[in-house]
RNA sequence: GCCCAUGUAGUUCAGUGGUAGAACGUCACCUUGGUAAGGUGGAGGUCGGGGGUUCAAUCCCCCCCAUGGGCUCCA
């Protein structure tokens, strides 16, 4: 069914759903109820928020409403009418409030109206199956200064069978969750006494490691300086950033020898140091100076979410400094590094986003209009597809985000480019010129996984922890048959590790059978076997994670093509 | 920060107003195996932390911390 059916009939649930909340607590007020991403909510302002049972009160409710099959009626009528009509519903009325000169309309099903735009399907029997799945806060419209409403989460499909493979898909895909995997595989760990600051284990870091070791080549290859600045820095820097008065609330600071002192949050402060040392000349435009930099956030702790929302986290963050003359060329650069990298990981659809000047803002109106054209002419002339959010840009620059979609369809801000007029101008930067005279550069901002720590997440996610040979943390199990292979075995997993392959071996005292699942269940990419039959030989039986067998093969020849096989995937 | 839920063995989870149980893992022994769990036995828990109610709290109440799902905010 195509999508726009879908938000019609999950609107209509929504519907239904307020009306069955209405017959069990009927001192509900309504706020609203669109369709979602996935389904569909209602927002309530009730005494006490929604427990479980009484979801499934409500749920009932709803059947009963879908089984007697009322007819959607649509209605036009005043604003006077319907401030009659909702004078009990005090969110239904400052929603009628907004709707001034514009046509107002109800739909009622059976004894419930409601105010809204529609469209709605035929009658509630069009939904077959309806499920509620979850409550969560929610401010009226979006606000946290507004009062917090109890939203219903369901979803609801034309038939019972497209209920019940959403929810096999829904359960599947929790079961891909980064956290649960990281667990699973040893790769990292969280602790009360560091929250949303992960500990990344041996494991995790050798895939941070490739991921690392792979990002510092295709930067060098590109002519990208290399740095690290420091992780605390004096309180005037950050007075001169502007951070200590923007985004001080965010920030963590400390002292030494009574000076104050700040983590830093960002890195281009500590990059702009570094630039500024010396003087530079127009010919050596544009300066390119990425930085893997740790990076300290204040989040409110309510947003922490694994990997993918922390307080400490690793940005693969560069600073380029160029003229307004290079600005175009120089997106596109980083454009087509973005593609190289996220390609390489086996991302091959993000969503992209071109944010604008927002109301306040700072520098002219030219320099805004030169950057946006900039940003736009680089993204069409690669042939890229992007949505446009106007007034959303940083009151310094407008900005390019690359979002990739995690495990639950949540998008996920990864890659950023963001033009800077407000720096270069505060730190007073600037280059000689064709003229020997001073010139402003301009700077770009440009981190292209983002963090590593969500990057780390949202791949673990995409592959199910199943990750690419090159990038597995264990790329080979040697499995002995029975205690006379051991020695074999080690001897075979020496060879390989003396190429470079991370091997390990598995000679406990335990069947074959259990020892291949525990190394599938780790995602191990190859399992290699040696018993009788392949000892003799200088072979293995390999078993690829996709459970293929391939037997007796000699080990050598093994080891070639596993190297062939990493080489050729970077 | 706000709303809701959760926190019990290394892990996943049962459970009860009279201080705990399973499975897997771990350890020992038996078994020496041919591609997703071989068998037997043992050890292992101040039931997230702190208060309170009670003769008695892991369970009921309050506060705190953390985690998850959302809201708001963001990479």
């Amino acid at each position: 069914m195509e999508r726009e059916k879908l938000e019609t009939l999950w609107h209509s649930s929504s519907h239904v759903m307020a009306d069955a909340v209405r017959q069990i607590f009927p001192n509900a007020k309504l706020g609203i109820g669109p369709a979602a991403r996935e389904g569909f909510y209602y927002d309530f302002d009730v005494e006490k928020p929604f427990a479980a049972e009484d979801l499934e009160k409500i749920e009932k409710a709803m059947k009963e409403i879908v089984k007697k099959n009322y007819k959607f009626d649509r209605k036009e009528i005043s604003k006077g009418e319907a401030e009659k009509q909702f004078a009990k519903e005090p969110y239904k009325l400052e929603l009628i409030e907004g709707l001034e000169g514009q046509t107002i309309s109800t739909y009622s099903h059976g004894a419930f109206t409601d105010l809204c735009r529609g469209p709605h399907v035929q009658s509630t029997g069009e939904i077959k199956a309806v499920k509620l799945l979850r409550t969560a806060g929610a401010y009226w419209r979006g606000s946290e200064k507004n009062k917090m409403l109890q939203r219903i989460y369901g979803i609801s499909f034309p038939s019972e069978q497209e209920l019940q493979e959403y929810l096999k898909k829904q359960k599947e895909i929790g079961e891909r969750n980064h956290i649960k995997i990281g667990k699973d595989l040893d790769l990292f760990s969280i602790h009360v006494e560091a929250p949303g600051m992960p500990f990344f284990h041996d494991k995790g870091m050798i895939v941070l490691d490739e991921i690392v070791e792979f990002w510092k080549e295709e930067h060098r290859k590109r002519g990208y300086e290399i740095v690290t600045t420091p992780m605390i820095l004096n309180k005037s820097l950050w007075l001169q950033s502007g951070h200590w008065d923007h985004y001080k609330d965010n920030m963590f600071f400390t002292e030494i020898e009574e000076q104050e002192f700040a983590v830093k949050p960002m890195n281009c402060p500590g990059g702009i140091l570094i630039f500024s040392e010396k003087r530079h000349s127009y010919r050596e435009l544009p300066i390119k100076m990425a930085e893997l930099g740790i990076v300290h956030r204040n989040e409110r702790s309510g947003v922490l979410n694994g990997l993918f929302r922390v307080r400490k986290f690793t940005q693969d963050d560069a600073h380029i400094y160029c003229t307004e003359a290079q600005l175009k060329d120089e997106i596109k650069k980083v454009i087509e590094l973005t593609k190289v990298l996220y390609s390489a990981f086996g991302f091959n659809e993000y969503q992209v986003e071109l944010s604008t000047k927002p109301e306040k803002a700072m520098g002219s109106d030219e320099t805004w209009e030169h950057a946006t054209k900039s940003l736009k002419a680089a993204l069409n002339e690669m042939g890229i597809q992007f949505k446009v959010n106007p007034g959303e840009g940083a009151f310094y620059g407008p900005k390019i985000d690359f979002h990739i979609k995690d495990a639950l369809e949540r998008n996920w801000q990864c890659g950023t480019i963001q033009v800077d007029f407000s720096m270069p101008e505060k730190f007073d930067m600037y280059y000689i010129g064709e003229d020997d005279k001073k010139h402003r550069p301009v700077m770009i901002h440009r981190a292209l996984l983002g963090s590593l720590e969500r990057f780390f997440g949202v791949l673990l996610e995409n592959y199910a922890g199943a990750l690419p040979l090159w990038l597995s943390p264990v790329q080979a199990k040697v499995i002995a048959l029975a205690d006379r292979h051991s020695e074999y075995v080690e001897k075979i997993a020496a060879e390989m590790r003396a190429k470079g392959i991370r091997v390990e071996t598995d000679v406990r005292n335990e069947s074959v059978s259990k020892k291949v699942r525990e190394a599938q269940m780790q995602k191990i990419p190859y399992i290699l076997v040696a018993g009788d039959l392949e000892a003799g030989k200088n072979a293995a039986t390999i078993r690829k994670r996709s459970g293929e067998l391939e037997k007796e093969v000699p080990v050598q020849k093994f080891i070639e093509r596993m190297l062939a096989e990493i080489k050729e995937k970077k």
